[in-house]
DNA sequence: CCCTAAACGAGACGGTACGTCCGGTCTTAAT
DNA sequence: ATTAAGACCGGACGTACCGTCTCGTTTAGGG
């Protein structure tokens, strides 16, 4: 690790980025094809890399795919104001499921997921990358506060816990879909248990 | 395998009892201990029982925590009828976060929801045994739909999830309790968003 | 496998032979303490090497003492040529039971003979050492019967089988010692059974 | 075992004999056939007969084997008096062979040989069985001694050794036939090294 | 234009857990 | 009381992955 001040600013061979780039595809591609177990082997091998390059540059096959996830949430999800709690909660929610729900990210979210309930430092990144999306979330919700369209004594918390909930709860499990009828019907729930 | 007739009724030494508990709550003290890894090899000494007696009963580490697990949560969450929606959900969620937020359960939770990632014949009896607890979580709304207690267009199934989700989401990522004020709060906001 | 050009000389890393020196010197020292039973498991730990290292290069336990056996047995017995049948047959069978009754070595012997009895890859190569070490003796004789000192209708590989025959009948079963004395008058027998 | 005045001639249900004779026979059949694995296991399956009646019988596996071994040594190889020690060398070689050399009895005898090295409590009964073959070959020998046919110096043990070797030797390893015409060579080999 | 340090693909290494197999003991109902 | 069936404890097997450690090669600065 290169030191504060930089001294000997760099010699030798830089970071490939393609690389990079092979790895976390290989990982969501593998995840997603679902054949045979994705291993730290199985990535390298998919992505024509040696296995010290994975872990040159993560510390675990789970923030591998925590990285990969984290990718794909920041990209799909910006937060936009429409001027109305249900028009914010709509935009956000149907882009959140149409990000989750879609066919290569929930098998990799569900293992991210299961890679935190085993691996301290995984669960660690998680909980930060959770707290970005909860708090994004809560914005809508307070912005709708500031315009008089949620009652005072609502949990402004359980509310985003009931949304990114019934998500990860259904992807978890699969026994109900997250389209956007769903997201919809999500998003007018909240409206309604909020209301002055 | 026997026949439904039983013919040949049974012959040879029958399974010991004693060694399955001892299995089982082997596993659950393990995991709620959290001192080093559960594997297969460790219950088993833990147990005072040869890996085989495991496998012979269990096709996997996964089965054994689910077996633990539905077997606390059917002993614990038993529906009763209070007459009103509110009181209820209160006395459903109550239980059911007490069962699932103690010390020993929840650990065992986050085992075995992470294991059903990995393992598609966990996933199943999961889904199984997630189908069951939804089942009687539903029973109280439509209990309380025939008092007309719910307006007519609400979506059962989503506050089902909804609960279900608040409580897996905390118990998986850890970031908010989960006591009997979020139980109440949560069958509060379920009664707001379902009145007529 | 590596083509007789060699197109890719080779990548990754190379077998570490103090590994391998370890694990075959292990093994010997396991056999030879007559400690407990010799196992992979306790090889490995003994050599201080996991037991993927010792299945990479060998295919059994078996494989790995034959290997042993193979290593001592050739740098224990040249053959040399004293001139006469009774003096080359005294050195060749000399060396070889003082090679073969050493109290490291008979064990290991054992071991592997019943080894060899199991698995037939074993016996294979087996077969493969056994025939070198006949091969030497036979020719040690040949080379006497070109000095006519050996009555032509003799059964040479039926002396050769009673000089190894005694050998190993007397290993597996110790009923009688392997010593100098016992190499000798196996030596003088057969120079007498083979006077022309 | 059971004893040979059968002072308690039954009590509760009764099949011994048979039973013991079909595990020998078991045995035997499945080290014979060569198909898959002989365990104690697939012995009893075989003889259709609970695991506790073997053990109730022999200690271990190599027991069964032993017995079965020394069955059918015991009836095939009697001493004859031919007159001459060519003629009773002949008769005993040959019938050794024979016995030995049969389709079924050799992979027994190897499989025997190869439990002894594992286990003492079989080595002992078979140096015990060993004995009692080479007493009955030396006292072949020791009666030519008294007719004047073996020369003063001979080493009887030895001879004794080179025969049972031979015999052994090309058991374990399969190299050779083990026929008649080996068996004669054998004899004749032993006379002439024997003359006076 | 070479030198040197880092990154690379390959793959062997020490180690942990897996799921299976087998040996020898114990338990059950039937005979 | 003995049997066939079969569950039990213990322990070795051979495999799969993990995360680390060499190898020899490739590549990008700095001298």
């Amino acid at each position: 690790m290169p030191n504060e001040e930089s001294r000997r600013p760099h010699t030798g061979r830089r970071r490939n980025e393609e690389a990079r780039r092979a790895i976390l595809d290989a990982a969501v591609e593998l995840i997603g094809r679902d054949e045979g177990p994705v291993t730290i082997d199985t990535i390298a091998a998919a992505a024509g890399v040696g296995k010290q390059t994975i872990y040159r540059w993560w510390p675990s096959k789970g923030a591998v795919l925590l990285e990969a996830m984290a990718e794909r949430a920041t990209a799909d999800v910006p937060v936009t104001d429409t001027g109305s709690l249900a028009g914010d909660l709509d935009a956000f929610l149907l882009a959140t499921f149409r990000s989750a729900g879609t066919g290569r990210t929930a098998p990799l979210l569900r293992m991210v997921m299961a890679e935190a309930q085993r691996d301290e430092q995984v669960a660690e990144v998680m909980r930060d990358f959770i707290a970005k999306r909860r708090a994004a979330l809560r914005g809508v919700l307070e912005r709708a506060g500031g315009r008089g369209e949620i009652r005072a004594d609502a949990d402004l918390d359980l509310m985003v816990d009931q949304a990114f909930g019934v998500l990860w709860y259904r992807i978890l499990i699969g026994h109900a879909p997250l389209g956007e009828n769903e997201a919809r019907e999500l998003g007018r729930s909240l409206v309604i248990q909020s209301r002055p």
